[in-house]
DNA sequence: CATGTTAAG
DNA sequence: CTTAGCATG
């Protein structure tokens, strides 16, 4: 059975693109005559497999795919070809992280259609803020505002529960140049802990996005230099153990024992993406109980349009 | 007599051009394949007659041709193939307004061989800034901070002596949105003038660059809806006024009493330039008492880099 | 609409 | 290096 057969029966009875498309009736005389062509910024997508031959630990197909990407920038973003990537990656539910808009902020071109779409933006003007798209309406979904346990002011969490388990996607507050903003780093990985080990116990829970943290040395490409770098220190590290300790899973490494050069961050510094020189900041954790609906976790590093790439998850629910 | 000829033996005997080359040693990994070739940006430049038939009053032909232009930000105005502009039209000085960078952060591209250079850049970082050019070394020059009549931190005056007269480069404070500067602009008018007034009593004034003023309503594409603009209020129109009056003439409109659309600046919006929707806001004014040696005084309005349009003054000294 | 900041990553 | 903000034009 097809992917494309499966997702086309949940797909496109629900939409949310509004037609007041902001046309700009602008004082234009007629001089546009430069039709400016962007150039191609992406990758041949063909060459991609949208698929997944892996099954679950039960021998099960998958039938949800989530992709979650940190797109750095959402109006930037779209001017790189990826609503075409996201049309042929054709996933059920999309989490973006650093969209750095506001909902009325949002082209159209990124109101992809077949899908209800969440955004908690935050107050900051152009900073932070979390999406997530989801062609089937959750049964409930909560910012991270109205989340009792997060002090969460900034646009950094998006929870949305589906029948068999709780999504919620993240940007992890980046610990900061010369790590000045690691304490608050810290406070915010002590009480994501608590919150989430509190929805836990209610459902299984898939947690996704930009920890910012690459966990241990295989996930970043020079781990000697960067113990004092934002995202590899060791208390960051050490919280991320922590909460695997806490009964998750870090899917793709458990899938991936010993995979090296698995990142899906590269700096737009010293072209180290075309160096692989990268870190594994974007994850899927998983409450240890839902592993046997895991297919696969992996990672899209040839897709291009921030720097991250967007991670995919393959389940059966 | 040919222009070519004239200007040759005053080139060349001087430059400041450094060739401590900022080489990029940068941590590229062979991946810079992609060349990206900018497209000209500019005109056809061979269309354009860098000479001038007209002669003084006196007959003569000019030996001395001057360029004024409002670069909007220098570094950003390099990359429009100007210095193939400036280098068929070969002044034998160049005054540039808005540079909005400092002496240390001017591309080696900027330093144009065969001239001294001279630089006011002001307190504020990327804000105004005046450079000029010189062929020959002027007998002295002074920048506006060090002019005892004005208050210029903000890198606004370049006055530089010659044998014949002396020519002061200036960008004027713009009145500001809401006209919200506008008493600042009418501070600076008056300090100004009284400088002006002064530096006459001792030899002709040449004064040249972005006066931020259309004088009358001929200067402007629409006249009737900017009384409230910056650069139109009767306040700074009679300013100007004022500054004739003392003895200045505006060379351009002397020459061409009845000519209309000629403008110097179009803002950047509506396509404003494609219509023509401009402002006159550059000007060479001349000692009334100089106006014997000026031969011609023109505008490039076809010279792209900026909202400005470079402007020429051809003399006989 | 364009330029050069700035803060943040 | 890149994004988005802002102030200024």
């Amino acid at each position: 059975m097809s992917s494309k057969t499966k997702q086309k029966k949940m797909a496109d009875y629900i939409t949310t693109t509004t037609d007041n498309s902001k046309k700009r009736a602008r004082n234009n005389d007629g001089d546009d005559s430069e039709s400016k062509k962007p150039k191609s910024t992406q990758v041949d997508l063909n060459k991609i497999n949208f698929d997944c031959e892996r099954k679950s630990a039960k021998g099960l197909t998958w039938n949800l795919k989530i992709v979650s990407w940190n797109v750095a920038g959402l109006r930037a973003w779209l001017k790189k070809d990826v609503v075409e990537y996201l049309k042929k990656e054709n996933p059920d539910i999309i989490c973006l992280q650093e969209i750095k808009c506001t909902e009325k902020q949002m082209p159209d071109e990124a109101k992809l259609s077949g899908y209800k779409i969440y955004i908690n933006s935050g107050d900051k003007a152009g900073y932070s803020g979390v999406a997530l798209y989801s062609k089937t309406i959750p049964i409930s979904v909560r910012m991270g505002k109205e989340i009792k346990e997060l002090d969460d002011t900034e646009g950094r969490v998006i929870e949305a529960e589906y029948e068999k388990f709780f999504l919620v996607s993240t940007y992890i507050p980046n610990a900061g140049a010369g790590l000045k903003t690691l304490p608050k780093r810290m406070k915010w990985d002590e009480e994501f802990r608590k919150y989430l080990k509190e929805l836990d116990t209610k459902k299984p829970v898939v947690l996704t996005g930009d920890l910012n943290v690459a966990h241990e040395e295989i996930d970043i490409a020079n781990p000697k230099t960067n113990t004092k770098s934002a995202g590899f220190t060791k208390e960051e590290r050490d919280n991320m153990s922590l909460l695997l300790e806490q009964g998750f899973i870090d899917t793709f490494r458990i899938l991936n024992p010993e995979k090296t050069g698995a990142y899906t961050f590269w700096t737009y510094f010293h072209n180290s993406r075309a160096k692989n020189v990268g870190w594994r900041l974007d994850y899927f954790i998983s409450s240890k109980r839902f592993m046997d609906n895991v297919c696969d976790s992996t990672i899209r590093n040839e897709v291009l349009g921030s720097d991250h790439c967007p991670i995919v998850f393959y389940i059966n629910v």
